[in-house]
DNA sequence: TCTCCACAGGAAATTGGGGGTT
DNA sequence: AACCCCCAATTTCCTGTGGAGA
């Protein structure tokens, strides 16, 4: 009988693997981090930062880097400095749902001002409202917007954010600027053009991390999450210590060598973490996600140590949850969209194009009873689900005029997405093999 | 080579709903 | 109750485009 316990085997402290446990020291950004501290530092001298930028894919020590030196800011403003009267504001605009101008400009007034976020007044009249809040705080006043991307094409207030001081929005004592965050590279590319060139002074480019780099992580945060489990500098190590060491290397930029030590990590899990997530995306939180799932399966199991096959298990395990999440939180219309593949998937005929998939759909709304979109919104919703990954559109030049068309097909496992959608939309699974046959004698016709 | 048409996808208008005030 | 503001999803309208067929 499992019980439960409040001692581990494996962990030591598990939370030093949670998502929002960022780490204070970023060795593998030293980079950027100096790129960023040039940005800021006009602002040590009382004139104000300058608009950054700061971009790359997700999981790249982003916001880990901005707040770090956004904290040595801090400590120089109340410890060395005088005359520097600092004021950041944080938001995360995903977390918050700040998807607009509006909202945006609502919670950035709440936040500085700590009134509640003013309700019934139009995008301009907040505006002014939070202009008007920057003024009584005065001094150097630094964004830093999370995610901005989420924002999408609405950028009145990108606009006029970092220009405030220069369009006299605001007064002379008061220093704003922008730190924009974005996970999303092609974002930037769709704003206007007046916008990028006023909010971004500077930018950064957040590459990936390759899987080195993503092992010297892990290693970190494993000596603080896991029992028996210690990065030694070579001078200090005891003999036997040196006989059991998984891997010897340099820390970042200290120069020293030091060996990895760990009962409770086989040798190969971490080289294979990091590969794994090297091969995607090289995104460190992914990376960690894979470690913390991989002990927690060996935990489960009561194995006392954490091997390799426990990170093959997880990497299967994460992959489906976050399909799985992801097709529970789409729109209804999304998952007809997605069904409609489905179905043409079942009955073999992918890939498919939008005309065809547009008659599944219809058909199979017919059994549902939902609303019928138009096919102009069926091309967004597959294009749309193209870019999550669930679907794999190509295009294909010739066969029909109007040049190349796009062809889909699932690009999941079918079984997985049929068990949710049938879960979520008002339908059956016989319903659905029907459709499947009637799908397949209306190919037939053709 | 020219014309025509179906397709992709941008832009603007519409719809319906949720917050609120007067 | 009447009204205002914002917003997401969708429809409507439209343009650019490249291959098919004359």
């Amino acid at each position: 009988m499992p019980s439960f316990t409040d001692t581990s085997e494996i962990f030591a402290d598990e939370q030093a693997l949670d998502e929002d446990n960022h780490p204070d020291e970023l060795p593998e950004r030293s980079t950027e981090l100096k790129a960023l501290h040039q940005s800021l530092a006009p602002a040590a001298r009382g004139a104000g930062a300058n608009n950054v930028f700061l971009y790359g894919k997700a999981g790249q020590g982003k916001t880990a880097t901005a707040k770090a030196k956004l904290r040595d800011l801090h400590y120089y403003a109340e410890q060395e400095s005088d005359h520097l009267n600092l004021t950041t504001c944080y938001v995360s605009c995903e977390g918050r749902d700040l998807t607009t101008t509006y909202k945006l400009a609502r919670y950035l007034y709440s936040e500085l001002s700590g009134e509640a976020k003013p309700q019934g007044v139009g995008t301009d009249v907040v505006m002014d409202m939070l202009f008007e809040e920057m003024n009584e705080v005065g001094g150097t006043i630094i964004f830093i917007l999370d995610e901005i991307d989420q924002l999408g094409s609405d950028d009145t207030l990108l606009y006029s954010l970092p220009r405030a001081r220069a369009q006299g929005l605001v007064e002379d004592h008061v220093y704003p600027s922008v730190v924009g965050i974005s996970n999303n590279l092609r974002w930037r590319e769709n704003l206007n053009p007046k916008v990028k060139s006023s909010l971004y002074d500077d930018q950064i480019l957040f590459s990936p991390y390759d899987s080195s780099q993503l092992r010297s992580i892990l290693r970190r945060r494993a000596v603080e999450a896991f029992q028996q489990t210690d990065l030694v500098p070579v001078g200090e190590a005891t003999e036997d210590q040196r006989d059991r060491a998984l891997d010897t290397h340099e820390v970042s930029d200290s120069g020293e060598q030091h060996h990895f030590v760990s009962e409770t990590l086989t040798e190969d899990v971490i080289p294979l973490v990091a590969a794994l997530a090297a091969r995607d995306t090289g995104d460190a939180r992914q990376a960690i996600n894979y470690l913390r799932k991989a002990a927690e399966l060996a935990h489960s199991e009561r194995s006392e140590t954490v091997r390799q096959e426990h990170v093959r298990k997880a990497e299967q395990q994460i992959d489906r949850e976050i399909i799985l999440e992801a097709l529970h939180d789409m729109p209804i219309q999304a998952q007809s969209t997605l069904c409609a593949v489905v179905i043409i998937e079942l009955a073999e005929a992918t890939p498919v194009d939008v005309n065809q998939i547009y008659t599944a759909y219809s058909r199979l709304l017919d059994e549902t009873g939902g609303d019928l979109l138009t096919k102009r919104r069926l091309r967004d919703h597959l294009r749309n689900l193209d870019m999550q990954g669930i679907l794999s559109g190509k295009k294909f030049a010739g066969g029909s005029p109007g040049g190349p068309s796009w062809r889909f097909e699932l690009a999941i496992d079918t079984q997985v997405v049929l068990d949710v959608l049938v879960e979520r939309l008002n339908i059956e699974e016989w319903q659905v093999n029907d459709l499947v046959k009637d799908y397949q004698e209306f190919e037939h016709d053709q």
